[in-house]
DNA sequence: TGACATATATCTAGATTGCACATAACATAT
DNA sequence: ATATGTTATGTGCAATCTAGATATATGTCA
């Protein structure tokens, strides 16, 4: 492309841009099973689906910021946690009212963290997941509310939920992923918890333990933990620049 | 967010919408080295720098569809081959010009095809890449002319390109996606040497042979390669429906 | 026919994994 | 005090998988 040609497409006036946003989505692990934080739509379209929180992307905000801004906004919490860029969705009818291309972020955050959370809003929830795996690429998945009642998801938001949870399953192995869903301090059986929820399997314990130990990821604090009326596990830690 | 605050948002007029642009890696193995078609630009900014050839996002064009549009226009190939979506770059500080988010997407084509490709525009090369690996997560890379000359770079797409050898090396061994870079049969011999150009070491010929084999992505067709002056390999193909 | 280069098959040591079992630490009941 | 229950933690072993080396087969060419 010469410049002209550039100089031409570039013109804001030239032919409608796309609107971009960036839409979240904010996991946890709760009672052993994947839950993400969901919006009640109160308006068309979709009204009552429930959606991903989101937000548009100032003209001169970078993504990263953007996503960050729409997590601080929507939950009250100060900045922090696993924010990572998941894919971007652009299909034109995506949404109905406008051409809207969305950067979709996953957030990851310890349970702890997130019940602290504000919740700006009060059409705000945490929505458990329930997931098809492991049975390979389906990628088909459902939300469910409290009491089991299958919820409905606005847009193309249970396509990108799946996306999501997907990743969270292929990086578990290779990165410190799923240390950002535990708390600083945590038992070894904590952090199999968070493997058996994200995978959807249970783990052989003593495997377990080795496998991550050998992986020089964490290591104990000497202390233990406190009020079982068993013996009590120790804590450990991640290592400091363990980062990603 | 209410509705009402939505159509405030999504008034074209209410403020300004960044552009979106699809950027293309195209990436092919020639001399036992990952090359990328790059352009070099012959204006302002980033004048005599090379660039990924991309383009615009028309406002009701999918990206996959914008993508696989920029890849036949400046190619003059059809479509086809291996396309997927990389990641999405958008620093507002990017593009010294305007505000530009762009959806990067990496092609792969085998040589054989590259080859015949009628290269549209005349400033479009395939430029050797030098990458920093196996260190891990440095991401370093550079391209280098035929003569060996360093090129520099525009805009951001070094780290586009960094990301994008990272991806197709940690996708190369659960996913099929070496094949994309071999035409229809093709020797072990073929296979181990692309995935030797894009790991960078070399492998253990046996082990590798037998873990394509149990992998059963590929079988045997019973020819044969001609012209050697030793004995021939056998030639396989990808089997039917192994997609991706 | 024999030299040679490469494909293909076989062998073996080492690492990894799954599972069973033994022991340790704590609370609580007796 | 002592026994008991429960879970954490450590150890041992067999089965499986992996990498590398080595041997054999199969083609071309002089």
């Amino acid at each position: 492309m010469t410049e002209a040609e550039f100089l031409q497409d570039y013109d804001p006036q030239a032919f409608p841009h796309p609107s971009v946003t960036v839409d979240l989505v904010l996991m946890t692990v709760r009672d052993g099973k994947l839950a993400a934080l969901l919006q009640q739509r109160g308006d068309h379209p979709f009204k009552d689906h429930r959606a991903l929180p989101g937000g548009f992307v100032g003209i001169d905000e970078g993504l990263d910021e953007a996503a960050e801004r729409v997590l601080v906004a929507k939950t009250g919490l100060p900045a922090g946690g696993w924010l990572e860029q998941l894919y971007t969705f652009g299909d034109p009818a995506r949404d109905p009212r406008t051409r809207i291309i969305t950067v979709a972020y996953f957030a990851l955050l310890p349970l702890e963290v997130l019940s602290r959370a504000p919740l700006v809003r009060d059409d705000l929830e945490l929505v458990e997941l329930e997931v098809s795996w492991p049975g390979e690429r389906g990628g088909a998945i459902s939300a469910r509310a409290g009491g089991g009642t299958h919820l409905d998801l606005a847009f193309d938001h249970a396509e990108i939920l799946g996306t999501a949870v997907k990743r969270l399953r292929g990086k578990l192995d290779y990165s410190t992923i799923a240390f950002a869903l535990l708390p600083e301090r945590f038992t070894l059986r904590d952090l199999q918890a968070v493997h058996e929820a994200i995978l959807g399997v249970s783990l052989n314990k003593p495997a377990f333990r080795r496998r991550m130990l050998d992986k020089g990821w964490i290591e104990g604090t000497g202390e233990r933990e406190l009020g079982t009326s068993y013996r009590p596990a120790e804590l450990y830690r991640l290592k400091p620049n363990q980062g990603d």
